[in-house]
DNA sequence: TAGATTGTTAATCGATTAACAATC
DNA sequence: TAGATTGTTAATCGATTAACAATC
């Protein structure tokens, strides 16, 4: 399926957004698209679309463009939407609420199968289709459940000790809202970071230089 | 204050961890840091430290190294987060509150004075300190305060109709959580995208190729 | 002064863009 | 076939790293 040889990181990131407005096109109906179209409606080149796509293998057809569907299914199979990985939520407080209610964990390849939370009056709160459980009941859920990934909706000064035991659990990848360094004392693992202030703060640096 | 002229996104973009290292690095009462050791508690090159620092200007000094808390001064300055521009949140759904709740602005640079909803059962709500206003309001808001970017936090579909009445009132900046390409329409705007799901996609990818 | 460490230039590396032969 | 458009190589551009003279 591909001609694997280490996808730059730069690559990887733009997949989730190839599969973005080709998941559009194809609600529209659109039957083929060329690199060049495709290129302008996503504000890039069309040499980026081709070398992208290309890491992945020969979607195209010369004279013709890319099958839109089939395009589509090969970046769904790419990126592995279709594992339904198996994650849990740890803490409940309005982010993880929020991640939780918000997000199609389906369609973006997980399954959300618990949430922890150290907080008793949150205990048995329902969550979507979860209940919140007490997060001592960590160790005791992960002997019976395979859990592929955790999401850390908790903040930084208590992300060490959590993080102890979900790394003793076997868990390795991670989806980090907190301010931890997880790479740093675990280099096994599979981190994303969201630092949503970092972003803001992004923000603000380019609202204080506009005009420049 | 600078030797501006266009810094580059990618140096921009690891400012906000600078500062955060080294706010850290005051609290614990630090006083002058090496670039080599703030390259090494960062994870990054030394030469990367002083190519971005010396963007700004050459706050270090040969044979001692930076000024902690000068130096976090100079980056907090650079980013303009004393500069309390006014925001305002459309959208007081799971994230919209979220954000609300979650978030330090005063010490991201912003201030957040007004919340936005269609949800007339949400009308009322407290949520911080505001209350969730009538979007009808809007106009009449924005009449009596000024308001320097909005927080987006409403579905994609949503975002066109209430885009145009935000411009329209003269707002330039916005923090973005829909996948509704503002830059695409309007290209006088500022605009940080939070897409999270494509932030999950990407786990799922790396999830997918681990030991590759 | 000698040692340390910056600021800055030069070298390297990687990512993006351009060009075009291959081919549908 | 002729036209269109890919896949891929080569050229360019930008970002990162290395090196070192300047200097505290």
């Amino acid at each position: 399926m591909s001609k694997n040889e280490s996808i730059s990181m730069s690559v990887i990131r733009r997949l989730p957004r190839y599969y973005r407005f080709l998941s559009e096109l194809d609600e529209q109906h659109v039957d083929r698209i060329s690199s060049t179209k495709l290129a302008a409606i996503m504000n890039v080149t069309a040499s980026q679309v081709r070398q992208d796509l290309n890491c992945f293998g020969g979607f195209g057809q010369q004279g013709y463009g890319y099958s839109v569907s089939q395009l589509r299914t090969e970046i769904r199979n790419i990126l592995g939407l279709g594992n339904q990985y198996r994650a849990i939520l740890i803490g409940a407080g309005n982010f993880g609420t929020a991640v939780a209610r918000h997000l199609d964990f389906q369609k973006l390849g997980f399954e959300l199968i618990g949430c922890f939370e150290t907080d008793k009056d949150k205990f048995g709160t329902p969550l979507g289709s979860l209940t919140v459980t007490d997060e001592e009941e960590l160790e005791s859920f992960c002997a019976s459940h395979r859990v592929d990934a955790a999401i850390l909706c908790i903040p930084k000064q208590n992300v060490e000790s959590i993080l102890e035991r979900l790394y003793r659990l076997g868990i390795r990848c991670y989806w980090n809202f907190s301010h931890y360094d997880i790479t740093a004392k675990y280099s096994d693992t599979v981190v994303e970071n969201v630092h949503l202030s970092d972003n803001l703060m992004t923000l603000c640096y380019r609202m204080n230089n506009r005009n420049i």
